[in-house]
DNA sequence: GTCTATATCCAGATAGAC
DNA sequence: GTCTATCTGGATATAGAC
């Protein structure tokens, strides 16, 4: 009937979910090959098999966890490029936006561990790999072009608009792993000197 | 004999260090469970045996890179306290320093991403996390007290110098990770912009 | 000191009962 | 949909030949 195999639906979908969010934690911090299936299974209070019912292997698991890490990144990268904002305010939004997710949600953090994890391992599966390469780049691109924006503004310091994108994205996955690995005992440190990486004199306090 | 039994010991310790240089290529990117007994002795021209002859265990051979990894960096912190030089001229020292090895060297940075890694899995062997534990702390400390010294002296900026030796070391973790995976291809940034972090407007060219 | 062969164990994955 | 039992491959570690 209609209705039962609705409610089947969602119990699958909570499953798959469930499993997804537990891989993600032990992804980040021990790599694919340290996680293993029985990791998963009793992180999720499931047994292996069940485990093998929602994804055919290990690997399915992580290839569709690095498709959501980048999927989410992307977006809030075009959401940032949509926001009627000077380019200089895009910036500093980004950067209190990332860390202040990165603070209510670990999840957040986990993610961007995650893609440092897949993009130091050499054995992840190909899958996984070509997802890296083809985005890896676009937010590194799309901090640059906003910060290209800002020095045509006279907002944002001079420079080569790749490095400070270099530096801006060092210091925000610096801050995620931080905070995934210390955060409830260690506060990531309030941003404001960072400002001053970025923006000219005028745009400071 | 003595000279033969001096050439042999010779030729153990050039083992030993050639297992311990290629274990600490894979280890850095792949993790303690992601690197084979096999793959180190492939990466190594050894027979799997021959590895064991020198270490006992795989995990014998990461506590001994761990150990390593500390003693450098703290070599490294020691002597920078002790130079003759202005404390802001010691944090600019410092970084210049450390990035310049991380050019030269591949090992250097290695060394930063084994840290890295080690710090992330849960599932590292206990000696291990113990020499973690006990010596994490030093090197945020060391650059926490030169950033008060240069407070005190109205060199570098105000602001808590815990922060200001995190955003240090988060940079040259990022810059390390970067270099490490990307440095044949991709140059790492020019170190300038970051002098602004730290130094107070009269430092600054 | 070095290698090959092998014992042992454990993890990934499957089959089939409920 | 969920579990237990099991197959199978591969990785750690050892033994013994050279």
């Amino acid at each position: 009937m209609a209705r039962n195999s609705d409610q089947n639906q969602r119990v699958r979908e909570e499953r798959r979910e469930r499993i997804l969010t537990g891989a993600l934690e032990l992804f980040a911090r021990n790599g694919l090959a340290g996680t293993k299936i029985s990791d998963i299974a009793k992180h999720t209070a499931m047994s292996n098999g069940l485990v093998y019912h929602y994804f055919p292997s290990k690997e399915d698991i992580f290839i569709e966890l690095i498709r959501t890490a980048f999927e989410r990144l992307i977006l809030a990268c075009g959401y940032l490029e949509s926001l009627t904002l000077p380019p200089h305010r895009k910036l500093l939004h980004a950067m209190d936006e990332l860390v202040h997710t990165f603070r209510t949600s670990p999840t957040a953090c986990l993610y961007h561990m995650l893609i440092a994890q897949a993009t130091a391992a050499e054995n992840i599966p190909a899958g996984a790999r070509d997802i890296l390469e083809q985005n890896r780049n676009i937010p590194y691109a799309t901090m640059a072009r906003v910060i290209a924006q800002g020095q045509e503004q006279g907002t944002i310091r001079p420079g080569k608009p790749d490095d400070l994108a270099f530096f801006f994205w060092v210091n925000i996955n610096g801050i995620a792993q931080h905070q995934a690995m210390y955060g409830e005992t260690a506060q990531c440190p309030d941003l404001a000197p960072l400002h001053r990486l970025y923006l000219t004199s005028k745009e400071l306090p």
